[in-house]
DNA sequence: TAGATAGTCTGGATCGATACAGAATCGCAT
DNA sequence: ATGCGATTCTGTATCGATCCAGACTATCTA
């Protein structure tokens, strides 16, 4: 009997005390004598009562104070990309301001599934999660505030995320009001996103080129390449055949769909022999930090990840609340550089092909 | 009645079983017939019972299956720190082989004491906490595994850090065999920990003084200096006087407690016009990407935090599986490279000074 | 001195699920 | 038909804290 655990119980017996009387000693000292409070106290450290157990209380107050936040793939992975990290940190940011803890739940792998429905949590957060993963659906199932962050998109879920066909029209814009007429894009694969929605990387291809296309540009003069990967290598090598082309067939606008890969474009030209922005413009899109420090510095798309965290935070602390929510305009960005300019004159002016 | 939150009662009434067949549906396929299970779900899913509440199965069986991590300061500075953010990964790593999920605990902030007191864990990792931080009480309180990550120190607890003295020891052995005979500590002030204990940084200094006056070092042949903080350009101004003095009364070899400090020694050599390693000897510590890109490449002292995140997540389940641990050895690895080498030639043989 | 008013304290009901032990059912061989 | 084991299902007790509504004391006012 002494080497049970003890409870709120034991302590009230021991104390002499009612169950809520010593609930009230640790939750609500205003509500009892600061004597008696005292007493308790003292009693239920002598007894080994460690406080209140959390889980306990949670079941009967109906909230648990912590959101959920669902990753991609397994959850070790969301570490290495330092765009997840700065999401991350935005909700964090964001649910540190109410006092809210924050759990990190893996999507992707084995038990993802059991995990999301497992997780003692008062809204859930996805962030960058294929459609199709079973992660999303029992978390949708489990019919708690949802918010998503990117991928994926939810019917009657707030989603925070940036418009990437606008802001992939805005490259497009500067490109033409400095003149250019033949334009290439550079794409690649989503890693791990085996999903059939159009990944944010095909939003970006689609907006540039529509904004284009609706500016009466011919869509033979835009030629889409697609790298293996995301990488700076890749990209060098899939483009150093385009840009080793004679003036006339090479495009004089580049758009990357990642700064990584516009980076890697930035290696190519150098490795042709062109000079940017002179004989190539090139744009990227995420404006991370090694943008800025490229020679030259890359024009490209800022969107602010960490306010996008901290709005996703918001978001779910709103309807764990009970207020309704609609998803907030997160603005993008272009920031021009010196990596693009004016087109170089061209010999003779006309449509191209 | 009927829009009132579904339970297991509510589905077992209109299912027309037990409430614990409801729960086998979900839990133990095994235990039921495929039929009575096919229209319990049925049923469930027909009154809108989305699943067994997650609290509410804690409290019953006990365990959370979850980890909590307590953080240094306000949570969202975390995120900020490269060093911390691998030791997460690590333990995420750990954590997501058992299937546990990982809540994100932060300390240091107002309800800082109340969040580790209501985390719904099974165990918690402080992780870098200053000692005398009330979470650590709190978490020391609630009578759960522990498991601490760097600081703080406490009796009983498993922790996982490096042997920060016998490290610095060993870069000390290092310089002392390459003939060096004046040296100079460049360390800095712990930000964020107004503790009492002597820091991580002050535990390499003293290492590294006290292994060089082991080994027969007058006291006053070592310099120390302390930047503002730790950030290359503190360290580059920090240094600029002591570099610029003539030869002989000059140390011949510096050890920066942080890489980051070490690179803005190599940065200031280069503005005192000295080659290191020719004139002067860097070592630093902690072997972040950036040491092994310098130039030189900068000899440092690798310490696995991946891999701590992962020993620390590891010995945290294990205790919850009640087995007895001890803390691991996390070795360090004194890595030479291009930045350190033979003293140069002194003009006469003797002590400094 | 009676009545109002804070300030303290109490007991039972409740949150929703799971463990356990035993009861009912079924199939199958004898 | 009977016995026996395996399978499937049920009822009760339990986890530990908090809410609720009211009761009991002092203290103060009229």
């Amino acid at each position: 009997m002494a080497h049970e655990r003890p409870t709120l119980d034991t302590v009230a017996a021991a104390a002499g005390v009612s169950r809520m009387t010593v609930s009230n000693a640790y939750n609500r000292p205003d509500q009892l004598s600061p004597a008696t409070r005292l007493r308790v106290l003292e009693v239920a450290s002598r007894v080994g009562y460690s406080g209140p157990d959390p889980t306990a209380a949670s079941l009967r107050l109906r909230r648990t104070g912590t959101v959920g936040v669902v990753l991609t793939e397994r959850l070790p992975y969301a570490f290495t990309d330092p765009g997840l990290v700065t999401i991350l940190h935005g909700i964090t940011s964001g649910l540190s301001d109410a006092g809210s803890a924050l759990l990190l739940v893996p999507a992707g792998g084995e038990g993802s599934e059991s995990l999301v429905r497992h997780a003692m949590v008062d809204a859930l957060i996805l962030c960058a999660i294929a459609a199709d993963d079973p992660a999303v659906a029992a978390a949708v199932e489990r019919q708690v505030p949802l918010v998503t962050v990117g991928k994926p998109r939810l019917p009657k879920v707030p989603a925070v995320g940036v418009d990437n066909a606008a802001a992939a029209a805005s490259v497009a814009r500067h490109l033409l009001d400095l003149g250019h007429q033949r334009f290439a894009v550079l794409t690649t694969v989503t890693g791990h996103q085996r999903t059939s929605s159009p990944s944010l990387f095909q939003e970006r291809v689609h907006g540039f080129r529509d904004a284009l296309v609706a500016a009466g540009t011919d869509p033979s003069a835009i030629e889409i390449l697609t790298a293996a990967d995301n990488s700076r290598p890749s990209a060098r090598t899939d483009v150093i055949e385009l840009l080793s082309r004679p003036r006339a067939r090479r495009p004089s606008a580049l758009f990357a769909v990642t700064d990584i890969l516009a980076l890697g474009v930035l290696e190519a030209a150098t490795d042709a022999g062109l000079t940017v922005p002179r004989e190539l413009s090139v744009a990227g899109f995420d404006d991370i930090d090694a943008a800025a420090a490229s020679r030259p510095p890359l024009t490209t798309v800022a969107h602010d990840l960490f306010g996008q965290g901290r709005a996703a935070a918001r978001l779910a602390l709103r309807q764990i609340a009970g207020e309704s929510v609609r998803a907030p305009r997160i603005v993008t960005q272009l920031v021009p550089r010196g990596s693009t300019a004016r087109a170089p004159r061209r010999r003779r002016p006309g449509g191209a092909a």
